[in-house]
DNA sequence: CTACATGCAAAGACTTTGCACAGTT
DNA sequence: AACTGTGCAAAGTCTTTGCATGTAG
């Protein structure tokens, strides 16, 4: 996923590029991690001080409406917002809220699904996997 | 997962067994299906008109406290809460919201993380397949 | 120039919290 | 009797929406 791919999108869809879109983009790609609506927007906040949190909002619709973002839900009861890079899926600490990639994808549980259940049409799927990294072990962060 | 495995958990934490907190376990229980708050709240309210949302809420958080309840977070953004079947997880009709449980985790990928990962310590992780089930596909429920 | 996007603010939804009273143990 | 839980309502947080103005195409 790369900022061109996500700056197309826009175009296709006879959406406008403005400032602010390719911004919220930029630090999505950046963070290479889940950012919380409002993360985002403090974020932003340095480019576009006067940035809304409506703006951060439709852009992140807009986003999940072309099927490039994901939407996370932490063990915290908070959402984060990350674009999906080809099927990967994380490993997130609990402690430092640090995302961590990695390739494999419950492939098999899904043909298995879908054997089981001819009739569903499957459309999406969601696997995280929750822990503390080994600083937050270090440092008593995976207190309850 | 059973009523009174759910209720010794109450008791086993010196936690009070009222009847709105048995009538709340039991319609999750019931469903068979993740809930909303929204949803529990108005299903227990048939037989305690008085309930509030914060004993709805404050329940909840009790129950996911000991581990026993899964926060799921929807396609459509909404949280949806549902007790964890010793590991199932679930396929979730985006038309109906109903759930029917699969067996299949994701171990093999577990174990991957695992073993690429050892400093990290896996607490937990989520997997939910989204789709439209045949009821759903034949009404015209999939429209995006 | 036109249509869509922005900023702002209000409204709405969802969740948490404080308090007096009630109910469980 | 002691202490926790409840209902209610207010407060907080998160998200959406309306509208006048701004700006990309």
């Amino acid at each position: 996923m790369n900022l061109n791919q996500v700056l197309a999108g826009f175009r296709e869809r006879g959406l406008k590029l403005t400032p602010q879109r390719q911004q919220i983009v930029m630090v999505l790609l950046a963070a290479g991690r889940p950012l919380s609506a409002r993360e985002i927007a403090d974020l932003v906040h340095r480019s576009f001080p006067n940035i809304g949190l409506g703006t951060v909002y439709r852009t992140l619709e807009a986003l999940r409406g072309f099927g490039l973002l994901d939407e996370i839900l932490f063990p915290d009861g908070g959402k984060r917002f990350e674009f999906h890079r080809q099927h990967q899926h994380h490993l997130i600490c609990l402690g430092c809220g640090q995302a961590v990639a990695f390739p494999f994808c419950p492939a098999d549980c899904l043909v298995k699904v879908a054997e089981q259940n001819p009739d569903f049409e499957v459309r999406g799927h969601t696997f995280a996997v929750f822990g503390y990294c080994r600083d937050c072990r270090e440092t008593g962060g995976q207190g309850e």
